[in-house]
RNA sequence: GCGAGAGUGGCGGAAUUGGUAGACGCAGACGACUCAAAAUCGUCCGCCGCAAGGCUUGGGGGUUCGAGUCCCCCCUCUCGCACCA
């Protein structure tokens, strides 16, 4: 017998894809009367080249839209760019290319190595969010949201990226730096456009319960950052005479039940109370500026003193009407939150407690852990557990809760200048989401300027607002303020002199939408009502971890917006998420410590050295494949060396797809000894088709309908990798039956063609080829997903596991049905049971039917 | 500091509701085929022990006939948030 040919992927991966194409086999219908499947992965930044996390994110994808597909779904399976952003501007300063052909020509090439992976998806909607068309839905967006209230301009501190030169959301800063340049970020005044996404915290909140496929830990972190608190807002009376004019100083406290332990006033340096007082104090001014100042990044929060400097200024305390409370402007005050001031009450706040020690302030314990304990004081800890109120007039005796709520019912009876002195309110930690930002390449926001009318829309017929194409990068800050023309603009309302807004969107905002829009690419509203209201929610969407906040609670906001402003109902865009790992490689550098590429690695007699020189090569760390660290392996050398099976069938195995995956030579090798060795298969099978064999190859059946089974759950629950493992068993029992004479050929057709149905998600091309090979008709790829029947994997004897005293000794065949007695006598006559026993009497026999025996002595 | 998750062979990792720990893959050992090599196939492969057997899921306790899985305490690592009143 002539070895069986080897499977050259290369050419055999491209055939298929382009008969694939011809049969134009992955579009979509809108009006197709099957149930609809929705499966997204998020889509790519074009930066140029694939890497190998793109690689693992859409074939994961791609399996379940393969599988999807199967099992008789209209999939919708689209792909499109989130090509708006920074680094096109940067090149654009680097290297004088305009941004969008930097982009176009990116797009160009990654759309090339998306299809060597033979992903499934319906190219005829691919968009990038750059293009015209895109942006002007965008703006149309934008203005109807304008219209629904839900977007609004306010001058406030904002983040400013002194290296991009461009305003932050704060979900966009990470330990006081830009989440993209690293920069330390700084504090300025600027208006800027808003939308309202505060306006839905408590509904994002609250519907995150709904979304039970999603990992619990997004949701988590979700609730965190809309941290809802609920809280009295509380006015001071001034006892002396205010700078800033008020006669309330107003605090928002989750404590109200801590306020006879109450000895101080503070204020945020950003408040217009420390403002005020600062213009005739120049202490205070100095303080302000001293905390401004300060830094922002984790660590120096960490080390930083409680300070203060008094204003000297009183309010008076609610209750006790003896008490006047100083007031502080103090550097650990939050403007962002609540209303940027609070009483302090040291005994059951640490900050409290820190600051009150400092300067000397009286600490009086309000609550303490039981009421026998009479002795009760705080230390240099303050006391935050649970207890009862004591020290505290009307509230002594009463719990936490209890305390509350009878000093949110007093403050609320009670007026000041004619306005309750209290009032229960509940606070969020989210804010509103500014989007401008002072960049070219991002979608220009469709508003004018006017000197006598103001704010004004542009009006729907002089959409889109176009990005210019003759820009320069070589001045700092926004090129569209540079631009000669750009900005100045008639008043669409009056006709004056007015002026354009330069501001561009933030890039999230383009990625908040796009899903709806790939539903209907083409239409001429943003939304297609009827289209987006059919598909959505996303079935299933995949995507790195790192976009568990900003994206994904801006796209929840966005649909939410988007029903309010009329364009269709989808409440929750997104019904199943799955976060997949990173992948990871092992890094390497030479002695002199610069970097080397994997592939300038040799391993020779186990140790690792240079493969050009044989220099000694030191191996570091198994780090996130990246450009600064150079352990990145190109998927184009792998798929044009192995083929897109090999490197898909290496991303589902061994590794749970939620972990870090390392990248290995030795791994991509047994995934392409696997692909070789289903081939050889079917091809030492296809000879044996038409022979009767001598038994009636049950076994096999039995097996391979098992395997079916296991496989379809471990794929609805996403576990590739243990589907992976269960392939290979299968591989292994179809081989052993290939070799015994007793198999007929029928059973064996059967087997391959049902595994070839079960690993065509995973590795497509292969499967049409061993498909064709069999002498299917048809794609494998339309192939419905193979069924099992439960009556084959019903077993008439079950083999137990036999234990004395919990440990195994021995195992027992028994029939499947049979009576505990039966078996309780068939173990006790195991001559392991009795060596174990060693005579003595068994006080007890635990008989779990199916599972297990266990002898008790 | 707060919150979440994870610790299983040399490695990646399996293990329904508590029921045979280590599936599958990698690495390794031996053997077959071959003049030889590659490829492929077969056997072995947690630790100690010649064996019988004993030990073993980060450490320590507990519940149970039986614990990787449940409870309590501790250790380590990863991630998220971070002065949120």
């Amino acid at each position: 017998m002539s070895p069986p040919e080897r499977y050259n992927a290369p050419v055999v991966e491209a055939k298929w894809r382009s008969h694939w194409d011809e049969a134009d086999l992955y579009r979509t219908h809108n009006d197709d009367p099957r149930p609809k499947y929705y499966v997204l992965e998020m889509f790519p930044y074009p930066s140029g080249r694939l890497h190998m996390g793109h690689v693992r994110n859409y074939t994961m994808g791609d399996v379940v839209a393969r599988y999807r597909r199967a099992r008789g779904y209209n999939v919708l399976h689209p792909m499109g760019w989130d090509a708006f952003g920074m680094p096109a501007e940067n090149a654009a300063m680097r290297t004088k290319i305009h941004p969008a052909q930097w982009t176009y020509d990116n797009i160009a090439a990654m759309r090339a190595q998306l299809k060597s992976m033979g992903l499934s998806i319906d190219w005829s909607r691919e968009f990038a969010t750059c293009d015209v068309a895109y942006y002007h839905q965008q703006q149309r967006l934008f203005l109807a949201l304008l219209e629904a209230g839900l977007v609004t301009r306010k001058t406030s501190r904002v983040n400013w990226d002194p290296e991009d030169m461009t305003v932050l959301a704060n979900e966009q800063v990470i330990d006081g730096r830009g989440w993209r340049s690293g920069a330390l970020v700084e504090q300025r005044e600027l208006s800027q456009w808003f939308f309202k996404i505060t306006d839905f915290a408590e509904d994002l909140l609250e519907a995150l319960g709904t979304l039970e496929r999603w990992p619990d830990k997004v949701r988590l972190m979700q609730r965190n950052w809309i941290g809802r608190s609920e809280g009295l807002f509380l006015r001071f009376k001034y006892t002396t005479p205010s700078p800033d004019g008020q006669t309330t100083l107003d605090v928002f406290t989750t404590r109200p039940d801590t306020i006879f332990g109450a000895s101080f006033m503070a204020v945020s340096p950003g408040h217009p109370l420390a403002k005020a007082a600062a213009e005739a104090n120049p202490d205070i001014a100095e303080f302000i500026a001293e905390c401004e100042r300060m830094g922002t990044s984790a660590v120096e929060i960490e080390k930083a003193e409680k300070k203060g400097v008094p204003l000297n200024l009183r309010v008076a305390h609610p209750f006790d009407e003896t008490k006047t409370l100083p007031v502080y402007v103090a550097n650990f005050i939050l403007m962002d939150y609540g209303t940027g001031a609070i009483f302090g009450c040291p005994a059951h706040d640490q900050r409290d407690l820190d600051f009150a020690r400092k300067y000397d302030l009286p600490v009086t314990a309000v609550v303490r852990p039981s009421d026998a304990d009479d002795t009760f004081a705080v230390g240099n800890e303050a006391f935050t557990g649970v207890g009862r109120l004591f020290n505290s007039r009307f509230l002594d005796g009463m719990s936490i809760e209890q305390a509350k709520a009878a000093v949110a019912d007093k403050m609320e009876a009670r007026e000041i200048d004619g306005a309750p002195q209290g009032r229960r309110e509940v606070n969020f930690r989210l804010r509103d989401w500014g989007i401008s930002r002072q960049r070219y390449w991002g979608c220009p926001i469709p508003v004018v300027h006017c000197p006598a009318c103001g704010i004004v829309p542009v009006p729907e017929a002089d959409l889109p607002v176009k990005l210019p194409d003759d820009v320069t990068f070589d001045t700092p800050g926004n090129p569209l303020d540079h631009h000669p023309t750009f900005s100045k603009v008639a008043c669409p309302r009056c006709g004056a002199d007015a002026r354009r807004e330069t501001d561009t969107m933030d890039t999230f905002v383009d990625s908040s939408w796009y899903f709806a829009r790939f539903t209907a690419p083409e239409a001429d509203t943003p939304i297609n009502t009827e289209a987006m209201e059919a598909w959505l929610p996303v079935d299933q969407y995949i995507g790195g971890v790192e976009h568990a906040i900003l994206h994904l609670l801006y796209s929840r906001f966005f649909m939410r917006a988007v029903d309010r402003a009329g364009f269709g109902k989808c409440h929750e865009p997104f019904a199943g998420l799955f976060t997949q790992g990173m992948v990871t490689h092992e890094t390497y550098k030479n002695e002199a410590g610069q970097w080397l590429f994997p592939d300038e690695v040799e391993l020779r007699e186990g140790k690792a050295v240079h493969a050009k020189t044989g220099a000694p090569v030191i191996v570091g760390a198994i780090e996130k494949m990246s450009k600064t660290s150079k352990n990145v392996v190109d998927p184009d050398d792998i798929i044009s060396t192995y083929g897109a099976d090999t490197a898909r069938f290496f991303m589902l195995s061994d590794t749970p797809p939620e972990r870090d995956i390392e990248w290995t030579d030795a791994g991509v090798d047994a995934a392409h000894r696997f692909v070789q060795r289903v081939w050889r298969l079917v091809g030492e099978a296809v000879p044996r088709f038409g022979e009767p064999g001598t038994g009636d190859g049950l076994e096999l059946r039995k097996a391979s309908h098992a395997h079916i089974r296991d496989i379809t759950n471990d794929i609805e629950s996403l576990a590739f990798n243990r589907a992976v493992a269960r392939l290979y068993e299968w591989s292994h029992a179809i081989q052993k039956a290939i070799a015994a004479p007793q198999t007929p050929g029928a059973v064996l057709r059967e087997a391959l063609d049902q595994m070839i149905r079960a690993f065509a998600p995973m590795m497509p091309h292969l499967a049409e080829e061993c498909w064709e090979a069999i002498g299917n008709q048809g794609f494998a790829a339309a192939a419905a997903w193979p069924d099992y029947d439960p009556a084959l994997l019903v077993e008439t004897t079950v083999t137990l596991p036999v234990q004395v005293n919990g440990k195994k000794r021995a195992e027992v065949t028994v029939p499947k049905d049979a009576a505990n007695d039966d078996i309780e006598r068939a173990v006790l006559a195991l001559d392991e049971v009795k060596r174990f026993l060693d005579g003595k009497t068994p006080r007890k026999v635990i008989i779990v039917p199916q599972r297990i025996v266990n002898v008790v002595a």
